[in-house]
DNA sequence: CAGTGGTCTAGACCACACC
DNA sequence: GTGTGGTCTAGACCACTGT
């Protein structure tokens, strides 16, 4: 042990990891803010600024850089967003622990799954256009009765089932086939129609399943099921999806990381 | 001047109506960026700016509010990353339809209910120091069996129970009272301990409810619950308290409001 | 006191969308 | 083209923290 470093910050050179690590790019397209931020959020995670670790301020780091201030200051205020660093007033900059970042943000259990490294399967139970019930209705902003494309769907992986997903469209915004839908997910689909997705709300509960359903999601009847439903919005405020969906909650939950406001 | 007003948006004298609306005080310490938003927002939820709205270019907001672009922009960033406008750049800004906004953030039940206008009732079933079982120990960080502080409780509203609550913290950090605690909730103790809450991760499931639960919670035997484990750092990382909760899910449920990366 | 981040200014050029 | 937001600069003063 050559270090005590006893509460104190590990001794770190900060701005000389940060000088090596980062390379800005002036021709590139990308912003500096931007390619700062990212050669420091890498730095960060790499393990090359430990947590506790103070970071230089702004003005030296400015200079050392051949930036501005406020380029430096956005990418540090993108930091902050991120979770990564803490900054006071009269302090300084550090590095805190970081955290599992996992957003619960506009993704679908698909690329959750995915990128857990667990393939996912899908198999298409039905797809068609039905009549909206009221409660589809109005989350869709239509009238009752109205017709929207319905899709429901099996989620499994490893071999067991995992969510029951059923989702209402708007007719004709999305083209969809099945083969498309069990390849990539619906978001992705979405995605690729050209629409950019901006919003959404969401509502997670909780009821005992029914008998077809605990059949479905090979659970005991009675047993417990996560329900969620959301609905997402595009950039201009247009519904574009409202799903309905029950997860076996002895194999799913939905975990979420959060930051102060 | 008279407005071109192409078909979509409603005509809305934007700039007018935002410079009835917003007073910018430059003697307040307040920031000026900080009243701009305010001051937008309340426009906004308060229906004076109607979604589809366009609202007027930076430059000419700048010179009509007496301030600098940059202080508009600071201004408007804020609007964007509470939902409440789209910015596209060769297009303009406009704002969007607005959805619920409960954000699922480090807020506690407490603060929920009590926004909701529900005035919550607590009564603290059990305080005390007592052995860390290994999820707790592994969650605070700690040697399992070391001294913890739990704190359990039960939540109402309407004279409805509505959860049992299930905290765990360090010994020492927080001085806990019964009074204190159902008069104000457990986070709000924990700021005026004069601790910054950074971060939180937490974990939402369900399972069905044990014969007890049931009979605290006044739901039939086999009942759903909803479950949710939350673990809360400062912004030094280190962990302040670990929550265990269920909530009878046929009176509660989370939401939360999302925004695309 | 000195040092830090927070705020603000008054410009500039660029990328992009629409006409 | 024209107008928009996106980026960037080089300063300035202030509020807060710790000495």
């Amino acid at each position: 042990m050559v270090e005590p470093d006893r509460g104190q910050e590990p001794a770190v050179d900060a701005v000389g990891v940060i000088l090596d690590a980062v390379r800005l790019d002036r021709a590139s397209p990308v912003p500096l803010y931007y390619q700062l931020a990212q050669g420091l959020e890498r730095t960060v995670v790499g393990g090359l600024l430990p947590p506790g670790t103070r970071i230089d301020n702004e003005i030296l780091l400015a200079e050392r850089l051949g930036v501005s201030r406020p380029t430096v200051r956005q990418a540090m205020q993108y930091l902050v967003e991120q979770g990564l660093v803490v900054r006071r007033r009269g302090i300084g900059t550090k590095v805190v622990q970081p955290k599992v970042r996992r957003p619960l943000g506009l993704t679908s259990l698909f690329d959750d799954l995915r990128s857990d490294g667990q393939e996912p399967a899908t198999s298409v139970l039905s797809l068609g256009v039905v009549g909206a019930e009221a409660s589809v209705a109005t989350a869709l902003g239509l009238e009752e009765g109205a017709e929207v494309v319905e899709l429901v769907r099996l989620r499994s992986a490893g071999n067991r089932p995992i969510a029951k997903m059923t989702n209402y469209l708007p007719v004709g915004r999305v083209e969809i086939s099945r083969e498309a839908i069990e390849k990539g997910g619906l978001y992705e689909l979405i995605r690729s129609a050209g629409i950019v997705l901006h919003a959404a709300t969401q509502t997670i509960g909780a009821r005992t399943a029914t008998t077809a359903e605990a059949r479905l999601l090979d659970e005991s009847r009675g047993a417990a099921l996560l329900t969620m439903q959301r609905t997402a919005y595009d950039d201009h405020g247009v519904v574009v999806e409202h799903g309905n969906h029950v997860y076996a909650a002895s194999r799913y939950s939905f975990q979420a990381q959060l930051l102060s406001p």
